[in-house]
DNA sequence: GATGAATGAGAATTCATTCAT
DNA sequence: CATGAATGAATTCTCATTCAT
């Protein structure tokens, strides 16, 4: 009889495994040895789970943004007020600058990759992707306050992507230099900000 | 009669041909052959001008900051009041978006390099190092404003960072789709929002 | 209750999956996981019916000898005049060009793996004893022709080595090229030019 | 200035060496860093002279066929009668049994890989045409003693073909055992059978 | 008996760097 | 000074084999 494994949770694992390495090493000095290594299996096995570097750092990068998304319902549930839920995804956006270092490290490699070139990557496509959902999502919060008359945007998918830069911006700034600014102070004054240029 | 060859042209030469390379490939994909045959020499004399890959890569760094900050020298020369020069600037910085666009594209390796890590690389030092220059340079203008009682802010540095990051990510966006926004209607959107969050 | 397994049909049953993806691949190129899914098992069985990839192949070997051998065997069965055996043993080579190509396209690797080298490897002295086991049953054909006087030959094991080696050197010409010539008429010439060559 | 290296002298090396190596240990066995020493030269400098494994198996079988064919040429040099040059032709064969042993060893590959699949490959296409060229021109020769009616034969290609065949095999066969038959023996028989069957 | 998940030795290939000319 | 031929350390990926279930 074979073996029975739990062929999701390994390769979560590895997935996991890669996360750690990549951001320790960057994509392209990281060795697949070593991400087995951290995954606590054999070389050959990563193997079994992902068929090329290039898949793994692909999976990766769907991996990592579901558990983003994941973490960012599971924070601005039960919020319904729309300048709240601004608030919320703010501060939620400065916690996970701090609790999701690893994921932004690794994200360097993926705007450097996906940035690139004409060819339509199947990264390059994706990361279009996510980014468009994040604005939509972000300007659908905006609309809704727009609607109920709580907040003033002539085009909120414009200001979802500045809102959104603002936040990119903010981490890379902050992971080159943890001294560049106080996270706490820039959140409050960043909130202000953004809510204030929203006002009605 | 030694031929008299203009070294610091030569070496200019060869660092505008790795960033047109490095632009292209990404810094780790490129080949230092690439960039001989871009600068239209042979491979080993890269070597005389540069003694590695990384030196190349560093002092491409230097370079490119440079005349990025020479070009905002030049296109802010004359301007004095605050207001105006934060307005100019953003317009400056949407400029090199577009003009600029293999600068940016190698800036993605520099983030993914320098944002890694504890050891105090070189990078990393000089990637700090450019940050808090160009913090300084912005909160400058922004005291000057506070000073001269045309704008009003409380922490310039703090703005300073947020205006910078907003730029960074915006740049970062756009180059992963051109179609993200359209970059007028953002430049203009942002020149307001971030002049009236300074209005007194 | 255990399951009985006829084991020696498995193990039939494998080695003619072997044939079918060496013939296929080439013995270096097929894996032994396409083997076992070609035989509709589990790669890890495979093993225990033979012990390594090189015993499967030999043991090959031995299996395809011994089906060629039935095959001539039953085809010739009930002629006794030499030269209609000698006839008719042209004729079946013939046959089998069309009919076991596979078989022939293994004993490609046969011969790349058994002309080579000194070391007396199992499979060498196997390839050497075929040969042998060949040319004695030829040349018995032939002295037998010799001492009934319808056939003439100084050295029947020399005549006979020739005959197999055109045989073997035509499958090879034909396994590289179906069009390098007609099989039909290169059986009937054959024919006549040996039978005329051993005519008294 | 450029070091001045005779590129063509080196490649040529390179490929005698992969012809001693790939005879010794054939095609598959091989390792790329064995041709290098063999060449003495560094792994990587060979792949300077062949883009790949293959390639350098494919250029070798050219390199091959070439001096064979000189060899051939060579020999064959001055003769005229059509009689005379095949038999000529044959105990020149015979000569290379002896004198090009590697050579052979090495082409048992190429009909491993060349035999098989219906892809048309670089390799199967060239082993077509090697053997094309081969039978057109022992077929001329025969064809030439037809016309000027010392030699009679209906297919000329059919009978080149076929003689063809019989040196192939014959290499073969002493190849998987020097003991098979005696080399002398061997040519004198086959000349005068192939001679026979050719007579008017 | 059968299986297939796990493994790691091994091989092809790449490319930064050196250095003879 | 400039060059590009040579190099080998390093890395990805393959696949025969093992062995827990």
């Amino acid at each position: 009889m074979p073996i029975i494994v739990d062929k999701a949770r390994k390769r979560r694992e590895i997935l996991e495994a890669a996360m750690r390495v990549f951001s320790r090493e960057g994509y392209h000095r990281a060795k697949m040895e070593a991400v087995a290594e951290e995954a606590g299996i054999g070389k050959g096995t990563v193997y079994e789970y992902f068929k090329s570097k290039t898949d793994l750092f692909l999976a990766l990068h769907d991996h990592m943004l579901a558990e983003l998304k994941a973490f960012y319902m599971k924070e601005l549930e039960g919020i319904r007020q729309p300048a709240a839920m601004l608030e919320r995804f703010i501060a939620v956006a400065f916690q996970t600058f701090r609790l999701w270092e690893p994921f932004f490290l690794v994200f360097f490699d993926y705007w450097a990759e996906g940035g690139r070139g004409e060819q339509q990557t199947l990264l390059q496509t994706r990361l279009r992707e996510a980014y468009a959902v994040a604005r939509n999502d972000v300007a659908a919060i905006i609309a809704a306050g727009v609607k109920d008359g709580s907040l003033r945007c002539d085009n909120p998918l414009l200001a979802a992507a500045s809102i959104l830069a603002t936040l990119d911006g903010l981490v890379l700034q902050w992971l080159c230099d943890r001294d560049a600014f106080d996270l706490d102070a820039m959140r409050e004054s960043l909130t202000q900000t953004i809510l204030r240029s929203l006002q009605p």
